[in-house]
DNA sequence: GCATTACGCTACCAATAGTAGCGTAATTAG
DNA sequence: CTAATTACGCTACTATTGGTAGCGTAATGC
């Protein structure tokens, strides 16, 4: 990228960028988002924000990319903690801005070339979609949830649920109620839950 | 509308515009819908389209609610077989006009003014929702599901699953696969499914 | 000093949703 | 038959906006 020779790009300029995108994602919208707004909300050229991303819809997704932040967690053992761990962890930084950065996410991903699609798909859904499912197997194995489900039928059950509610139903994106919502459906496919009644 | 004077609207012009614009959304998608391509394959001006529908997202819409058709379905008396007729004659609707119309809903709904969304969830979501949540509550209430989980997370997450394989994970919306994968939903839910394993 | 790259700026291109106005066609009311 | 009214196609236009080109200038390494 930068080359060895040459001025140096500013310091701090893609944080600065990233932070008005989000800002201004929280705000309008993937659609209301404009690339002179976010020149000007950083105070640099259009033709700087263009040297860093080749366009609009790359900047947005990475500017969701950082909101949703470092994504590993250390697995303690327990499938279901560390299970809920992820999701509370991913859907935190998510909430935080403020916005429904999910059902933006949803927008650039529709709107995009195939090339930054499959992009958004391994640095924002497969960090999250792959692990859970990992971890749901192993509770399956432990016998912790019913074994009725595929794991990947389960962990696109609870994504959906949440994506549904959000980007389609427009319901706020609370962290906790996210987090209830996925320990309800968790407990209709726990084991134990599933046995009373 | 049309008042009883003048020169009347040329009739069966609806039909070929709406059928126009769900040809090319099911080729090239709502982000890739043009008015004027619209308006070529239909065989009108594009003025004429304006007069008929406020904007190209309120023609989609229209468009979209079509490809839907009817989904009031004769209750039988049992819900689990009710509900799966339901989502059948639901998805029959969208996969037959071979592209991911639920994916284009989405993209259409986020695009949309909130008046628009508000009657896209009239005309396209709630009618397939509310009846959804209503036979779920029955079947808990004759202990055919089990009642760990409330009926509209339930329903959520069905809808939900599809939605997010088909929006976001770009599976085909075949119409045997969502009926597999809402089955095995159902199963890990249905109160004997879960006793078993 | 020289090559190289970044920055801001102005100007520009291309695509496209939506509108205005015109001549004309079709229909109803009287 | 005439007048009023509305629809149609057509051309031209406006406004917005993503993205690019080119220029003068500022930093940096060699």
């Amino acid at each position: 990228m930068s080359a060895s020779t040459g001025r140096p790009r500013r310091a701090g300029v893609d944080e600065t960028v990233l932070a008005a995108t989000l800002d201004l994602l929280a705000t309008h919208g993937y659609t209301g988002l404009r690339i002179n707004d976010v020149a000007d909300a950083a105070g640099v050229a259009k033709t700087t924000i263009y040297r860093r991303w080749p366009s609009l819809a790359h900047l947005a997704v990475a500017a969701v990319e950082r909101a949703l932040g470092d994504r590993t967690t250390a697995p303690t053992g327990d499938p279901l903690a560390d299970l809920e761990r992820l999701v509370t962890t991913a859907v935190a930084g998510l909430a935080a801005n403020g916005a429904s950065l999910v059902a933006i996410a949803q927008d650039i991903h529709r709107q995009a070339d195939p090339e930054l699609r499959s992009a958004y798909r391994q640095r924002i859904i497969d960090p999250v979609r792959e692990p859970a499912i990992t971890l749901v197997q192993s509770a399956i194995d432990r016998g912790l949830l019913s074994a009725a489900a595929q794991p990947a039928d389960l962990v696109d059950a609870a994504i959906g649920a949440v994506l549904y509610r959000v980007a389609v139903l427009g319901e706020p994106l609370d962290a906790d109620h996210v987090t209830a919502l996925a320990g309800r459906l968790l407990a209709s496919w726990r084991r134990d839950g599933a046995r009373d009644i």
